[in-house]
RNA sequence: GCCGAAGUGGUGGAAUUGGUAGACACGCAAGAUUCAGGAUCUUGUGGGGGCAACUCCGUGGGGGUUCGAAUCCCCCCUUCGGCACCA
């Protein structure tokens, strides 16, 4: 017989789906749409595991979706800007541009070598300058509505990527992409102000729930951290000055014992005679360790009860968050405590517990609700009424008022590097800043420059890119030489796919009634890794909530429903000299080069400096794309993380070749009972039958209600092992086993295409596969005759009898009592209760 | 510290609303085929006890609710992820 060679049947397919542009979608008629995405990768070089899990993913729904008869869209693109680029230029010479463009060459083959069923004429890279120049416009637009602002700042600076880093993206205090630890640096920058859309885009996270994943939503509102306060305004004794303080804890306001302000507040500097003193204080900014505090040698006046309380400079105040200024309650707040022992400042309570009373001195905080005590008139209230309370009193007295401050800050997006969008912005002596107009973009990215890595904005040696006319005045002006930080580029790729090839005009499509934008939009299903849960989904949400006020997007959410697929790893080898190894590198479990034993390492997410990974080529080569793809949706649930396992690949290609035996065997008979509906006699063939709707059943449930492949496949399985134990001796039979077998197929065919397609051809159907509709189960064919009944005595399985479906709970508790087994069991019992579950179960309660 | 997810055979993982724990696969064992190995096929496979029918134990640990708990509630342990002086 034939054997199975995934590389010409896939080869073979591929080339006929292209050829017959199968996945071109176009928007409108008939069907409802349905927008597949996957996260587009960088184009690093080559694509890794986590992609092929990752598009594996996608595929099978965009493929099963379209089997159920919606006009998909399933698009695919490259995230061309960013360092690495900038860095292969520095250290090897070659074009950010070329390399990048080789990368992305080299990455398409790949994932058509997978058999994705992309509409590659929608095909974007961001460094075009046909996508890019719409960064800008949108950049000039966000400008005009006061989204887009500059200012000089304290910014993240990574040492080792000679640039700014947004906060959220620095990680443990290290550069997102490096790990280099950030220092603050103080500049000129970009901001796009995401912040005017908090509460928005707080709000919008109840939309999510349900289509997003529990956690990713936590982390969303946990990002931009709503917190309810007041603002006390304390006047400073003997100056016309006031500290404006923010605490979420009013009912605490009788408890300040002394008032903190950050060292870069800028009443610091008023109030500090000791010019070093205070510079140490900057330095000890953001140190963990350790609680600094500088007495200023000025007092506040508290303005609900007068006392006078000493003004602290304090290391562990944040200028960034609320007013830069706390009032500070050692009683009720730990933070305030450990500082009040390290000064000797007094501690006061004001809040008893509801039962007990704080045995003082404490020896710590006590943070929790309680009853006010020394509180003026609100003293003996609740904490949780004193708030609100509180807030109102300050208001009407004019003291204070009632305040929301978010976590989230603006988004810094200047990057003092090459490869990214050019900010379309230019200085004027005359001027000042002006806008580059709409008419004069893109502003294109230079290619003549040259990348030294030295820190400087690369484009400020370009005098070409640097001079030019002032817009307005028409005199001497030179150009923004920072460029937008990449994750401005993923903020709307989704939107560009939607208007298919060629160049695209977002400035028209602004305010269409019937735009294909519209059609297209919101993303159904959206894939990807949970890496980006913060940074990227943010921006993009912010991003399709500005979209939606220019007319471009009708919602505010771009990812109706998103799925976070989890990491593949891999086991990890290291020797005790030559540090991680690769499988190839250990002989009998020692290193082929020290002869060291070697130590067998956790389980880790698959890189290359672990030398963990697998290389998507070599398994395309040796097992195909069919292969591939079936491990990484069967080895584990998409959203768990995926344990790489030789063997497991080994059981997928093998349970391939199992049914391109069987339908290679059977080709013949297959093809003769053509146009033989299926009409099971005798038992066996009705097993068949019956299981075969059965698993279109759970097949379809598995993929549409939870995405969860790894059961799909298994049922698959059952009813290929069925199949295969079925010995079809008439005609009849013949006929029932082509309708399990065309079932099979149809069903594995998001999973495996070339397969499905192959072996769909070879018995006897017209290809492709993938224009017939998703298979129907009858649910009458689907149920089970008999069923098993367990019978329990006292919460324990006592007996199994097989009993004809549908009985009454009547019928089955008459037919358990009378068991002859339970009767044993029962003896002269007494039975005290009988329950039956229907159809299933009965439990016998005896005393 | 706070928030979130998870803990089930030798392994990856099933168990849809509380109703037979371990589907499916890997591995292992025995057998068939083969000169042999590989591949393939068949059968078995949670642990303990028994020749056996059978029986006891068993979903991180401890308690609870229930006729019945992997699933619900309380406490604890471990692992992973996120945030982390946010006032």
């Amino acid at each position: 017989m034939e054997k199975y060679v995934p590389d010409e049947i896939e080869l073979k397919w591929q080339r006929y789906w292209e050829e017959r542009d199968l996945f071109r979608s176009l928007p409108g008629g008939e069907k409802p749409k349905f927008y597949c995405l996957e996260m587009f990768p960088y184009p690093s070089g080559r694509i890794h595991m986590g992609h092929v899990r990752n598009y594996a993913i996608g595929d099978v729904i965009a493929r099963y979706k379209r089997l159920r008869g919606y006009n998909v869209l399933h698009p695919m693109g490259w995230d061309a800007f960013g360092l690495p680029a900038e860095n292969a230029a520095i250290n090897h010479g070659v074009h950010p541009a070329k390399w990048t463009y080789e990368n992305i060459e080299y990455m398409k083959k790949q994932l058509k070598r997978m058999g994705l069923s992309y509409d590659w004429s929608r095909e974007v890279a961001t460094c075009s300058p046909g996508y890019y120049r719409w960064n800008q416009w949108f950049f000039l637009k966000m400008y005009e509505m006061g989204l887009a602002y500059r200012k000089s700042s304290s910014v993240n600076w990574c040492p080792s990527c000679s640039t700014v880093l947004a906060n959220e993206q620095v990680i443990n205090g290290g550069c997102w992409r490096c790990d280099t630890g950030v220092v603050e640096k103080e500049l000129e920058q970009w901001f796009l102000r995401i912040t005017a859309f908090a509460d928005e885009l707080l709000k919008g996270c109840d939309e999510l729930e349900g289509g997003w994943p529990e956690h990713v939503i936590a982390m969303q509102r946990n990002w931009i951290g709503r917190s309810e306060g007041v603002e006390v305004d304390f006047p400073v004794a003997g100056l016309d000055e006031r500290i404006r303080i923010f605490t979420t804890r009013p009912d605490t306001l009788w408890g300040a014992t002394f008032l903190c302000i950050a060292p870069l507040h800028p009443l610091a500097e008023r109030l500090v005679k000791d010019r070093d003193a205070l510079e140490f204080q900057k330095s000890r900014y953001g140190v963990m360790e350790e609680k600094h505090g500088l007495f200023t040698g000025h007092y506040a006046v508290n303005p609900v009860n007068d006392a006078k309380i000493p003004i602290y400079v304090a290391n562990f105040v944040l200028m960034e968050y609320g007013t830069g200024a706390i009032m500070s309650v050692p009683a009720h707040d730990q933070r305030d405590f450990e500082f009040a022992k390290a000064y000797d400042l007094p501690i006061q309570v004001v809040i008893q517990p509801e039962e007990g009373k704080l045995s003082e001195p404490l020896t710590e905080a006590y943070e929790e609700y309680g009853r006010l005590v020394d509180s003026g008139a609100f003293t003996g209230m609740k904490s949780s009424e004193a708030i609100g309370e509180i807030g109102r009193y300050l208001e009407e007295k004019g003291l204070g008022k009632r305040v929301v401050n978010y976590r989230l800050r603006d988004w810094g997006i200047s990057r003092q590097r090459y490869w990214g969008t050019p900010i379309p912005i230019i200085y004027c002596d005359r001027c000042g800043v002006v806008p580059v107009p709409e008419k004069d973009l893109p502003v294109i990215l230079p290619e003549n420059i040259s990348l030294t890595g030295t820190g400087e904005s690369p484009l400020k040696g370009s005098e070409e890119f640097l001079s030019v006319r002032c817009p307005a005045c028409s005199g001497r002006a030179r150009r923004e030489t920072d460029t937008m930080d990449t994750f401005v580029d993923s903020s709307w790729y989704f939107v560009r796919y939607c208007l298919g090839s060629g160049e695209i005009d977002l400035a028209a499509e602004a305010g269409k009634d019937a735009s294909e934008i519209g059609y297209w939009m919101p993303v159904d299903q959206y894939i990807g890794g949970v890496e980006h849960a913060v940074l990227h989904l943010l921006y993009s949400r912010f991003f399709t909530r500005v979209l939606r006020k220019l007319g471009l997007v009708p919602g505010d959410e771009p990812f109706l429903r998103l799925l976070t697929q989890g990491m593949v790893c891999k086991e990890t080898l290291s020797c005790p000299e030559h540090g991680w190894l690769l499988p190839e590198e250990v002989e009998d479990g020692h290193c082929s080069r020290c002869g060291k034993a070697v130590v067998k390492g956790r389980v880790e997410k698959m890189s290359k400096s672990k030398k963990n990974v697998i290389d998507p080529d070599y398994l395309i080569r040796r097992y195909g794309a069919d292969t591939s793809r079936l491990f990484s949706l069967f080895a584990a649930p998409p959203e768990k993380d995926l344990e790489w396992s030789d063997r497991g690949i080994e059981g997928a290609f093998r349970f391939l070749n199992r049914i391109w035996n069987l339908v290679l065997g059977n080709e013949e008979r297959l093809r003769e009972a053509r146009g033989i509906s299926p009409e099971p006699v005798g038992a066996a063939a009705e097993v068949l039958f019956r299981k075969t709707h059965q698993t279109i059943k759970k097949v379809t449930l598995d993929i549409e209600d939870r995405y969860q492949f790894n059961t799909a496949i298994a049922a698959m399985m059952e009813l290929f092992n069925q199949i295969s134990s079925f010995h079809a001796e008439s005609v009849e039979d013949v006929a029932v086993l082509r309708f399990a077998v065309k079932t099979l197929l149809l069903l594995i065919s998001p999973f495996a295409p070339h397969l499905a397609e192959e072996l769909w051809e070879r018995t006897g159907e017209r290809p492709s596969i993938f224009d017939q509709d998703w298979p129907q189960w009858d649910e009458d064919a689907a149920r089970e005759e008999e069923i098993e009944l367990v019978i329990q005595v006292n919460g324990k399985v006592r007996a199994k009898a097989m009993v004809r479906a549908g009985l009454s709970d009547e019928e089955l508790r008459e037919r358990a009592l009378g068991d002859e087994k339970v009767r044993a069991f029962l003896q002269d019992r007494e039975v005290r209760k009988v329950i039956v579950v229907k159809g299933r179960l009965v439990n016998i309660v005896v005393k």
